[in-house]
Order: structure tokens, then C-alpha cells, then sequence
DNA sequence: ATCTGTGCAAATAGTTTGCATCCTC
DNA sequence: GAGGATGCAAACTATTTGCACAGAT
């Protein structure tokens, strides 16, 4: 089984394991993001969901983000993004095109490992890492 | 002559270049930066620049962001953050503590270079990229 | 003299909060 | 039935914009 199709359940049981209720706004947040591979921004999530509320939106963000079922991204201006955390799995990162917008998502093994031999040298206790490269993309560029 | 000193001669210039009188206030935006090695937000920069109005202190910002002396960065939750942009000189990042807020500046050569390959192997004219790690400082993680 | 830079205030945009009500357990 | 979950609207915060005036070239 793949682990986008794990995530709802994974998620399910992690807000119950937390003493969570199941109303239908979170459940339609976390359902909608497990469709989406990349991340989407508060209100287009919101925009998606017309029956829900928009400061459920914000709330259910928030509390998947402090479970770890989902990944806050800062790509830029404007809004912040939102997308599916898989655990043992792959993740990605962003590259941005500073004209129109466009983003891609990429994986990287040796950059992922620089990142985890800087955790393990730092104080800190590092939770998660954010990698967004920025620039002109291919179309925008031969304008 | 380090590359801190510098900055400021080479921001006068540039924006000298680009055809840009020079005003008081962007005046002071640049001095305050030169002297800062990490990163502030635009109303942190307001505040210590009392005299300057604070939509000069953004106008200046977004400026020296577009002529690549300037870099913003998206450190997490509210404002964003500018630091000086040394050219050939070493840049860092960041690592922040989600509990207290604290910044952590860092460098890290094989994170550079995963990072210059990705860009070369990539469609994109990447002109600049930021890692953030987030995670609990040795301080909050002992209470 | 011209045209950019600046400050102020108002407008936006994203996000958070207060509160009455609904719904899950 | 109790307490969390939700929706609405208002509040907040960061950022942008309009405009008249000051200041640089």
C-alpha cells in the first residue's frame, strides 16, 4: 500500500490518539490534502471546501502541523502552503519561479543528508527542514 | 577589507547604476543592514529607523531584494527577514527553535554544494535558495 | 525644473480570535 | 449531557498603495 493512500488513516488515528474529536471540517481537510501531493495554501484549501469555514481551515491546519501529519512551507510571498507529511517516506522540497509562480517539487538524496549530519552537529533538536530553491523558469526565461 | 565593509559602497553603487536617487531613507535602510550579519523583519527595521515611514522602509527593501543586494527570507511564522546579500562571500542559514523563537545562523559547504548541483541539473536559472531547519533549542528542550 | 523619494493614511490580504451553536463521544 | 468542533464576523498584523510634498540631480 502506498503511503499517500496510508495518510488519511495514519491521520485519523493520530488526532483520535490525541483526544480529538472527528467534526466534518477537519476530516474534509485532511481528506483533501491527502489527495494533493504538493502544497496548497490556506485558502485555496479553503476555497475547495465552500461548506467549510474558513477559520476551521486555519485551526485544522494548525493542529495536523503541531501532530506532524503536515508540513508548513514558506515558498514566498504571500500565503503560506500546506501538504502531506509521509513519515519513513520521501520527501520533497520547492523550486520556485520568482515570475510566475510556478512551483516544483524535487527530491534530493545528498542534500537530505547534509541536512541530517547538520541536525545531528547542531543544539538543537531538529523536527523538520525546509529547502526552497528560487529563479527563472525554462518558459519565462526565452521570453 | 571584508566583505561587510564593503556592502554598503557596493549597495550605494548599485543602486546608483539603476538610476536611483539617493534618499534619506533608503539611505539609513542601508546602514542599518550593513551592520546587521543576520536577518530582520521590516518592522523591526521600522522601529529602529524612527524617523523613516515605514512604507519607505518596505519600498527600500523590495528595491535592494531586486537588484540582489538584499535577501528576504521566510524564517516561519509572521514577518519575513532581510539580511545583506555578500556576493562571492559565504552565505548561511538558519536553524529556529518553533518554541522560543531564537535564530541560529549556519554554514555548511556539502549542503552548498548539493544544492549548486541541483541547480545546475535543473530546468530552472536558480538565482538564490534558503534552508530553514526548525526544531527545539538545547535551552527549551531542557524544561 | 523635473522627476524620484518619502511620509502619512487608507486600503488589502492573510491569519487569528470571540462567541453562540452544533455535534461527537 | 459535557466539552470539543464549527461557522460567522470582527479583530489583528504584515504589507501595499494613493497621493501630496520634499528633495536630489
Amino acid at each position: 500500500m502506498s503511503p499517500a493512500l496510508d495518510w488519511p488513516e495514519r491521520a485519523r488515528q493520530a488526532l483520535a490518539e490525541a483526544g480529538l474529536r472527528s467534526g466534518a471540517a477537519r476530516r474534509q481537510v485532511v481528506e483533501l490534502l491527502a489527495g494533493e501531493s504538493c502544497a496548497l495554501t490556506a485558502l485555496e484549501i479553503d476555497r475547495r471546501l465552500p461548506e467549510i469555514g474558513r477559520a476551521s481551515v486555519y485551526r485544522a491546519l494548525e493542529q495536523l502541523e503541531e501532530l506532524g501529519l503536515v508540513q508548513r512551507v514558506d515558498l514566498g510571498r504571500d500565503a503560506a502552503g500546506y501538504e502531506r507529511r509521509d513519515p519513513g517516506g520521501h520527501h520533497h522540497h520547492h523550486i520556485v519561479c520568482q515570475r510566475c509562480g510556478r512551483v516544483i517539487a524535487f527530491e534530493d538524496q545528498s542534500l537530505e543528508r547534509a541536512i541530517a549530519a547538520l541536525g545531528k552537529r547542531s543544539d538543537f533538536n531538529v523536527a523538520s527542514h525546509e529547502v526552497t530553491l528560487r529563479g527563472e523558469c525554462a518558459e519565462c526565461a526565452e521570453r
